[in-house]
DNA sequence: CTGTTAGCGCGTTCAT
DNA sequence: ATGAACGCGCTAACAG
């Protein structure tokens, strides 16, 4: 019996079954009674797996066997406390309906998992701009060891103090993976120059993140080295899901002379505008040559196939997570700017001549 | 100075920065000290918001001023093990590449971030059996207060012991929220019996699960019920992804004497088969008729439009989210099965005469 | 080789 | 109205 400051004892829980197959989990000193051991040798045994020095084989035996009977698990918040940290990281993701989210979402998944941290989604599609930040905050007290932010950098400001952060498709922060955003609106522009034409639309983002100013900024260069004048009707901004694509299309239709070819922002519009303009009596690519960027998996599969860039979001979410782990690791890398390749991918919807079905996707 | 047991005080730490501006996260320790009271008083504070009596309003406001000065943020982990909760509960799926899944996982994300849970995503997509349940042992420990499950009962088997789970989409588990997958195989089968077909074939899942399982067997009764024999050179079984549909399209085109319609668990599958039919010069629903399950946001945008049961994944994932939290707060519902409305969404793809387009979807 | 115990940071009871 | 101290469960330093 121990006295400790004023001599009193406190008993906060007066139950004190000392049964084993209680219906409370076991604790490491349940372990230690059920083994005869100590909790400190039990810690010990089972937080090295197999590589425990000191103790004695027939004794780890015990404890190895006493865990298992009492189907004991490490209490993590209590062992995140003692090590100070959480064994989770968090994914602020803008919208978890584009396309493009779930391999970018497995490709961090995977990585951290298969490294023993936890992933925390914050999927911040219904939430206004101060709540994501609170969110973070809350969770910056112990909560996330690191933190991958992809699309939202201007959301957070000086709430991301301390703590380890890699962000995806940015341009004014690091460390950062992502692709070449302006090159992807050029060279798909380009493509489409080098196909003939030349009167060529924009269909873009009505939210200015960085990665679609850049997708624009490209296309507009790539009219600039090619000598086309730059007509501003034949651009327009939508909201980034099939909704915006269902809008654009009813918006090139609108045109006396509309466009011989748009560059597509992103996929989402496209997986809207393509059957839109069909369903208007749009013949693709006859009337109008489409190209996007993303390739996501249906890209591959629409009526007719879309030309893309392809943008490896598995990759771009599992390079930025080892990017995260090797912070978590100690390594600084501050400065850090990962840039992926990103493939043109010429299929049937911007291909003037070549017409025969069945070769794409198949 | 405190002394304890031996008599022996070992400092862990021995820099200690009295400084308020320090690099390393403020205490709550540190609010006390600079707001001149007790961490007790702090605690109250700031834990009961606004509602704090007991506490002087003068005093309330230091302690506030104080913890808004320092950045203040309370570590998760602590006040988890204290309190003996995480505020997390984890949300485990088969595959995130599904259309089905982003719907769901936003629907539970946004009740459970409105209530102050954070949510940790589990996709097994890439695990095998045992790593899923791996998983979930490690997080048992105090990692998650709660589980929700979709389409995965069967991998987690006595490691759940006293952990609150709400499933989806299963069968012999509760408690539990699904759509009725026999009805939806039923009422499609009878749909396109209504339209005329005779032959009509099923494609199926090659993953066993429960709610595919159901599905065909709606499938066949509806086929009994009209007196219509069935015919197992009519049915399949592919992947649950594009490439699924891709393959079915082959089988389908395989057939001298084809089926004139065809029934498709899942919408993932669909999103493969209408694209590759097409290609294979197979004209919907003129020489098949498609009807499929799910009705994902692209299913009003395949060419033609895809008929299809109607499945609210968001509805699904927000109700197994608000049955977890009814658990948490020490609701008994063991035996609960909620199960959502599923309407019939008739569209062009199993429609046979009215092929007028440009009403569907736009 | 094993046991004892401080302390991670917080919430809370009891005493003042 | 406020403060002192315990303990949530675990790891690690140190004693034996």
């Amino acid at each position: 019996v121990k006295t400790v400051g004023s001599g009193k004892t406190i008993h906060y829980r007066k139950k004190k079954t000392h049964s084993s197959s209680s219906s409370k989990p076991a604790r490491l000193r349940d372990v230690a009674r059920e083994a005869g051991v100590s909790v400190a040798t039990v810690s010990l045994v089972l937080s090295r797996a197999e590589g425990c020095e000191r103790i004695s084989k027939p004794t780890q035996d015990r404890v190895v066997d006493a865990a298992e009977r009492l189907d004991y698990h490490t209490h993590c918040l209590a062992r995140g406390l003692r090590l100070q940290h959480s064994m989770q990281v968090g994914l602020v993701i803008p919208n978890i309906f584009h396309p493009y989210m779930p391999p970018l979402i497995r490709g961090v998944g995977d990585v951290v998992r298969s490294n023993g941290y936890n992933l925390i989604l914050l999927d911040m599609s219904t939430s206004d701009a101060g709540e994501a930040e609170e969110c973070v905050s809350t969770l910056r007290g112990g909560g996330i060891d690191g933190l991958i932010i992809q699309g939202m950098a201007d959301e957070f400001g000086p709430s991301l103090k301390n703590l380890p952060v890699v962000y995806i498709d940015e341009y004014r922060v690091a460390p950062v993976v992502r692709f070449d955003a302006e090159k992807a609106g050029y060279e798909l522009t380009q493509h489409l120059i080098h196909e003939g034409h030349r009167n060529i639309g924009f269909i873009g983002s009505d939210v200015q993140r960085d990665t679609f100013v850049m997708r624009q900024r490209g296309y507009e260069k790539a009219l600039t080295d090619a000598g086309i004048e730059r007509n501003a009707d034949f651009m327009c901004e939508v909201s980034v899901n099939v909704e915006g694509g269902i809008r654009a299309a009813q918006w090139i239709t609108s045109f006396e002379q509309p466009p011989s070819a748009v560059v597509v922002c992103t996929d989402a519009i496209a997986l809207g505008l393509l059957p839109s303009l069909h369903r208007l009596g749009v013949r693709i690519p006859l009337d109008i040559a489409v190209a996007s960027i993303d390739d996501v998996e249906l890209a591959a599969l629409t009526m007719p196939p879309l030309t893309c860039i392809h943008v490896p979001a598995y990759e771009i979410g599992s390079c930025a997570a080892k990017m995260l782990l090797r912070i978590l690791r100690g390594t600084q890398l501050n400065h850090e700017v990962n840039i992926v390749p990103t493939p043109l991918i010429i299929r049937e919807s911007s291909r003037q001549v070549n017409q025969d079905s069945g070769k794409e996707g198949i």
